[in-house]
DNA sequence: TCAAAAGTGTTGACGGTACACCCATGT
DNA sequence: ACATGGGTGTACCGTCAACACTTTTGA
């Protein structure tokens, strides 16, 4: 049985038709510095069973934008994210059913500020550290790696790594998350010349107790000097 | 009148499907060094008359990179030539007749060796420069400033400066190419240096004569010592 | 011989990297 | 007192930017 589905008016012309889809890639990380990616559990065929990154079809009338963030909320919870469009993936049998185009999204996430539920369609979600990934539907290994290409990428010039923090950090704890993404560590004092140079931080009067070791003071990224700086062709680097 | 196109055997689910098209940024030189775009002048509504991007409807049976070397050869006569995927456009009144998807690319080509042949579809085609554009249809606008963003910034990272260029070119054409693309005068002896040090220029003892001054050298761009060089982590830099 | 572009080196400033020790805190 | 991570400065080196004159060629 067919269904046509909300044919507009105008609609007069010959052209094929494809289904749209947008897919999240939903990056967190949680202590000590993990990276992790968000997932579901697909619950119908095809790939019943399998894991996939969150998604599902562009409605006719919300741009993509709109639409990744609807589905990042109704399937996480989450809302006011770090997201930007990543790639459209249109191979011509990514899906068995039929010829679906899908634009990918990735999304950065502090967990601590914006727990994720468990999603509302009953389906399981979860957190997977990437190197320790389950077999993923459709060509949705495919995208997550495009998308950690594109997070080692920008990170290095743009400050999205705060995104992934809560919104007070210490500086270890900033260095930790670079140290991860990017792979390879970094010298402490060296780092910590770099970012404070910038005068994108914002130093705090407190401090990280209650842990067995001197306590560490806290820092807040300062999004206005940022802007500021970055109208004067202030480039962020490493 | 409805007209249903190909709809799939398989399909059995109530979801929307838009319209789909690829639209390509087609980026040009000519002597002396003037960056162009390849447009296309409509001849039916909407926009009738108006010069728009080449490009066209994805079908169900090709992939969007397929779709994209296709128009751009049925429009130009453009083949084999540096296509990359470069966003996709999903507002919801982009086009006034109903909802549609535009996944765009842009081209580099340069125009010596891939003469480009007034479209196949009779209506008129021309380089405009990038200072001297005239309306644009659609949001095609918005679409060629996205391109130019991208090809400002990845040319200072990655070497596809050259495939504007003639197989065989001087330093100063080089260098002309990076300062319009820039949109700032570099220096010649520092520009000569750095790029020689790359190693990745084969100089030949070929030299432009015929001009009312000193001769100059021509180099090649040599493709597989840059591919050895990115192997072992090699960044190209301005 | 003139005009027009080709070609060529040096220096100083700056930023990046390498590197090791003392301090504060809780157990 | 000890274990754990917090916090700090310097010296060397390489890279980038600034800068001007001579050479070749055709008109």
């Amino acid at each position: 049985m067919f269904v046509i589905h909300q044919i507009p008016m105008l609609y007069t012309y010959d052209y094929p038709h494809p289904a749209v889809t947008v897919d999240c890639v939903i990056f967190g990380v949680d202590q000590p510095t993990v990276l992790q990616v968000l997932l579901i559990q697909r619950k119908i065929p095809p790939f019943a069973g399998a894991w996939a990154l969150p998604g599902g079809f562009v409605g006719l009338d919300e741009s993509l934008d709109e639409a990744a963030r609807r589905e990042l909320a109704e399937e996480t919870g989450l809302k006011d994210v770090f997201l930007e469009q990543l790639y459209t993936f249109g191979t011509v049998d990514r899906d068995p059913r039929e010829r679906v185009i899908t634009v990918a999204y990735y999304a950065l996430v502090n967990l601590t500020e914006h727990p994720v539920q468990a999603d509302t369609d009953a389906s399981d979600a979860g957190w997977f550290p990437l190197d320790r990934l389950p077999p993923l539907a459709f060509d949705h290994g495919l995208i997550l790696e495009r998308a950690i290409a594109r997070l080692k990428g920008k990170i290095r010039y743009e400050p999205i790594g705060f995104e992934l923090l809560p919104r007070r950090f210490t500086l270890t704890e900033l260095q930790k998350l670079y140290e991860t993404i990017l792979g390879q560590p970094l010298d402490k004092r060296n780092f910590r010349k770099k970012i404070l140079a910038m005068g994108l931080l914002r130093s705090l009067e407190i401090f990280r107790t209650g842990v067995a070791n001197r306590a560490a003071r806290l820092y807040e990224f300062d999004l206005e000097a940022y802007q500021r700086l970055k109208q004067d062709g202030f480039s962020f680097e490493l």
